[in-house]
RNA sequence: GGCCCGUUGGUCAAGGGGUUAAGACGCAUCCCUUUCACGGAUGAAUCACGAGUUCGAUUCUCGUACGGGCUACCA
């Protein structure tokens, strides 16, 4: 089948934010999408316009030009179905909601925040701790069905705040079939009378995501587990409003878990990882979370560690590059359970990819890191060497300035405790000799340790004896990669200069 | 409380009536390396429980327990 349609929807919201779950719900609606040539749509829910933050908007489209997940079709770059903000199609809604009042399926609500209130605690029971606004109530609320049509209609005239609810029906049961989970069904009289249509005009989710589906001609869905519930009130929309065979397939995702229930941004604070894509700041309160890439996570290891996250291929495999994702997606694949999220596994696909791509494809992205430590870089080419050479001690993009600044600015502090208790003489003999000798060297890994080895050893020095001691001298500390490759790297003029360093120091 | 979804090592998971129940992360030990890593080897650790079906259940069925979600004029 071709014309796959396939869309995400966010609310885009000062409380926002881009957290796991809304990544991966965003990846396998891309993944399906494109694995079957489809088109892959972004909405934009912004149902309340007092909630509503642009900033908010930018924020998502940045987390997925990022991630390089864009979608065909959104509020920036439009299709044929638009508007795509939920704020814009305000009159759509409207006139379906009236379709659905005239046929007796949805009523109008005037009942105040306070009389509901006051409804939930005069029937709150131990064995209900919850009463829901469903068929056993609305007969003692004040609505078009309790009321007399011509009070109904003199409220409206004195413009009453009202809502529109659906009218739920008895004893039915309703289901469909999940592309993860199989037949779903639920009892018509569980569930509460939704409102659709707010006080102030807006549509609730559950109106605005059966209008838009069908108007948008979407024919499938990725969204998360925590939908299922109100699913059974969409399927009925679809039934009431248009025909129940277009709905489109409904994939509800597992959830995915954080130390105790559904991963939260407080887990993220808790537990010391990102929750979020990006950075995020509440525009409101000025609170910072913390996002992934700038906690120095390469965006294909981001994918990568999602994808896998409830979903796998059955083989072995766990690498990914995003184009093997599309080939090898399928949603019967796709685990039910729901998956609690290991930062130790991230952290290990971030090392994967690191070591996997090339240091070119990042280097930008590491450059920043030394930038805010103040260490500013000219030579873009030398920088990638020195990159090449540290990637395998890399498990997050920050970790290269640790491993790596040695070589763009030489240590001040030494590490003279590693060496101190076994310094004598003779090494300090040793290596006066050895600045000498240099000069004369081949500049060039494997001879430089063949050189430095011979000469340790016509001086009667064991060579791993003053292996450290050089360590130290040009990188300050007891770690970095093969000391005569940091040597060959620094040149030998520097390396002579920190060996002199050295010895003034010791 | 009600409804819904789920349950294979600590975590992600493959498998699906008969298997030594894959693999990965993490952990531990060892090798390589006189740094730290990478790489290699080894190890500890699992089918929630109870019935039923069956010659045989981790796998099928039903219960129970446990976990999670929903129960808003939020999505």
């Amino acid at each position: 089948m071709n014309n796959r349609r396939v869309r995400v929807r966010f609310a885009p919201s000062p409380t926002g934010g881009l957290h796991l779950g809304g990544v991966r719900t965003v990846l396998y609606n891309y993944l399906f999408a494109k694995q079957h040539g489809g088109d892959f749509v972004l909405r934009i829910e912004d149902t309340d316009q007092t909630r509503y933050v642009a900033g908010a908007e930018q924020y998502i489209y940045d987390c997925l030009q990022w991630l390089g997940l864009e979608p065909d079709e959104s509020p920036l770059k439009p299709g044929s179905f638009g508007p795509y903000r939920q704020s814009e199609r305000k009159a759509i809604y409207r006139q379906y909601a009236e379709q659905l009042i005239t046929n007796g399926q949805a009523y109008i609500a005037f009942d105040t925040p306070d009389e509901l209130e006051k409804m939930r605690s005069e029937y709150k029971t131990e064995q209900n701790p919850s009463p829901q606004y469903d068929r056993t109530i609305r007969g003692r609320m004040r609505n078009s069905l309790t009321l007399a049509p011509d009070e109904v209609q003199e409220l409206l005239e004195k413009n009453t705040p009202h809502v529109i609810r659906i009218k739920m029906p008895d004893d039915e049961r309703i289901g469909f079939t999940d592309m993860i989970r199989g037949e779903v069904e639920f009892d018509s009289s569980l569930v509460d009378d939704k409102v659709l249509i707010k006080a102030d005009g807006m549509p609730t989710y559950h109106l605005a995501v059966v209008v838009d589906d069908y108007l948008m001609q979407i024919s499938h869905v990725f969204r998360g587990e925590e939908w299922l519930p109100s699913s059974p009130v969409h399927v009925l929309l679809w039934q009431y409003l248009f025909r129940v065979e277009k709905m489109p397939q409904w994939a509800h995702l597992p959830l995915i878990l954080g130390p105790s229930g559904k991963l939260s941004k407080r887990d993220g604070a808790k537990y010391g990882f990102p929750v979020y894509a990006m950075n995020w700041t509440d525009p409101s309160g000025g609170e910072l979370t913390e996002g992934f890439r700038e906690k120095g996570f390469l965006p294909e290891a981001f994918i990568n560690m999602l994808a896998l996250l409830g979903w796998n291929d059955g083989s072995s495999q766990e690498l990914f590059t995003k184009t093997e994702l599309v080939e090898k997606f399928s949603v019967d694949r796709v685990h039910s359970a729901g998956a609690k999220f290991d930062y130790e596994k991230a952290k290990w696909f971030n090392h994967e990819w690191i070591k996997k791509l090339p240091v070119s494809s990042y280097a930008a992205h590491v450059k920043s890191f030394f930038d805010q430590k103040g260490i500013s870089i000219s030579n873009n080419d030398h920088f990638e060497k020195v990159l090449e050479l540290v990637k395998d001690r890399a498990t997050l993009l920050p970790d290269f300035v640790e491993q790596s600044s040695f070589f763009f600015e030489a240590p001040v502090v030494l590490d003279l405790e590693a060496v101190r208790p076994k310094w004598n003489e003779a090494k300090r003999t040793f290596f006066v000799d050895v600045i000498e000798k240099l000069s004369a060297a081949e500049w060039e890994t494997a001879s430089l340790e063949a050189d430095f080895k011979e000469w340790a050893t016509a001086a009667g020095l064991k060579p791993g004896e003053v292996m450290m001691p050089f360590r130290i001298m040009l990188v300050g500390g007891k770690f970095g990669p093969h000391v005569f490759d940091i040597a060959v790297m620094l040149g030998q003029a520097e390396t002579v200069k920190r060996m002199k360093y050295f010895l003034s120091k010791i």
